[in-house]
DNA sequence: AATTTTATTGAACGCTGTACATGAAAGGGC
DNA sequence: GCCCTTTCATGTACAGCGTTCAATAAAATT
């Protein structure tokens, strides 16, 4: 039996045009997005967002076509999140940029699935930021095909390792799966894998594979602040012009 | 009504000894994986599994506990098919070992969100591979607490990529994205975004966010190329030893 | 006052993962 | 050869999902 009675006992047909819009896009990917934070991203489904909306779920349909047109906006709300950071010569504003993005997914972790596994481009599509990367790299001595590398290397590596350190947790018991990855670690052959026997303790739940929690409870900060040295350092190494533009020139 | 038929006219009931058996953990993840493949990740489903198999969908689960461990069983299954290179220098070593991790997953494209999203680890801990990254970075200089963020680069931004590159398309009709794309950057406005207007040509489709197909069939292959030399050239300028122990070693 | 547009209710469909009962064949001990 | 247990499949069922479609009420427009 497929029986729908949305939350409250009376039933309302319409908004009086004095009240509050009962529905609208905007309020309806407010509250999706907050699903996803508070609840995670299993518990996200439009039946799901209408419940707490207090609404039918084709209610819905009215205003968003079809679930993934609303993850698409969900992303994009997240995404618009992200500010371009103050002019600044291209090393310091790089950081700033990557580092404002992996911000804004650690305000909403369970997003970052989402975007990742998405073509997150379409409506999301944010010139400003693309045009801005794009100029501090040129800065940087790119042009023509390796400065489309560079932006390949840098939006790629940006969104992509953010992803990876967000990944979903199986909702298999935490406790049990952290028990059988500290066996593993527990029982390494000190023979066959020396440097990480050596490192173990600094690695366990703290780097890639190693690990039981994501990024929402067990930030990998070193590896990422490390990462972003790395990509600008070299950059910096493969600039083609061997003075870079950059320097002092104000935008 | 909940009528489920296998495919076969008559149906079995169990497997005589002398044929090969019916079922099995490892016919049941090969299955799922051609069915990944074959028909895409939003066609894969216990249920489509089972009717490839010719047989009920409850019968997976005797050997296979749900879906999320048969999900887990064929990433693993996709990732044991990264070979680690024969012994080199780090540099070659990296170049060669993050190279075969994409040419893998250009062969399992539909796979790579499933990485992407999942925490990879637990049945698919490759302890050898670990240490192998581990091994490379400590003759790169690395050791400590650097060799983990270091490893965390290299990992994070190698699956990151990837994942990114092959980010599943929205089964909208790619057609009309494309032209809606092609719209976008067709009145980019020059003064508003100077950089991008003169290398749109060069970036769209064949960069990150401005592009409406995949890695597979759109590769990526300069971008993810020089992110591989950027790496290398950043862990290089990194490492805390002024020499690497390594260091004139020819490719 | 009549009509059209807007926004929702409400029922239904086919799909999903999965729990559970049923039952048939294979293997082992006597 | 018979019994019993283990193995592995069939078959039924259920709740939840995205989505379609018709019905309908309120508001806006004529």
């Amino acid at each position: 039996m497929d029986v729908y009675q949305p939350s409250g006992a009376r039933r309302k047909k319409r908004a009086r045009n004095d009240e509050e819009p009962a529905l609208s896009r905007e309020r309806i990917v407010a509250t999706a997005l907050q699903l996803i934070d508070e609840k995670g991203l299993d518990v996200f489904s439009l039946r799901a967002v209408a419940k707490a909306l207090g609404v039918y779920p084709t209610a819905l349909y009215w205003h968003v076509p079809n679930r993934n047109a609303l993850v698409v906006e969900v992303i994009g709300h997240v995404l618009s999140e992200v500010v371009p950071p103050r002019d600044l010569p291209w090393e310091p504003w790089l950081r700033s940029f990557i580092t404002s993005y992996r911000t804004v997914i650690r305000r909403h972790p369970n997003v970052a699935p989402l975007i990742g596994v998405q073509l997150l481009s379409n409506a999301s599509v944010d010139l400003t930021m693309v045009e801005g990367v794009l100029k501090k790299l040129s800065e940087a001595g790119y042009s023509g095909e390796p400065l489309v590398s560079a932006y390949n290397s840098v939006i790629g590596t940006m969104v992509g390792f953010v992803t990876q350190e967000f990944a979903m947790v199986l909702d298999n018991d935490v406790e049990d799966w952290m028990q059988r990855m500290s066996g593993i670690v527990a029982r390494i052959d000190p023979d066959d894998h020396p440097v990480l026997t050596a490192h173990k303790d600094l690695m366990v739940n703290r780097s890639f594979i190693l690990r039981w929690e994501n990024g929402a409870t067990a930030p990998l900060d070193g590896g990422f602040d490390f990462y972003v040295e790395v990509l600008i350092a070299g950059l910096k190494a493969l600039a083609p012009a061997g003075d870079t533009q950059a320097a002092g020139v104000p935008q």
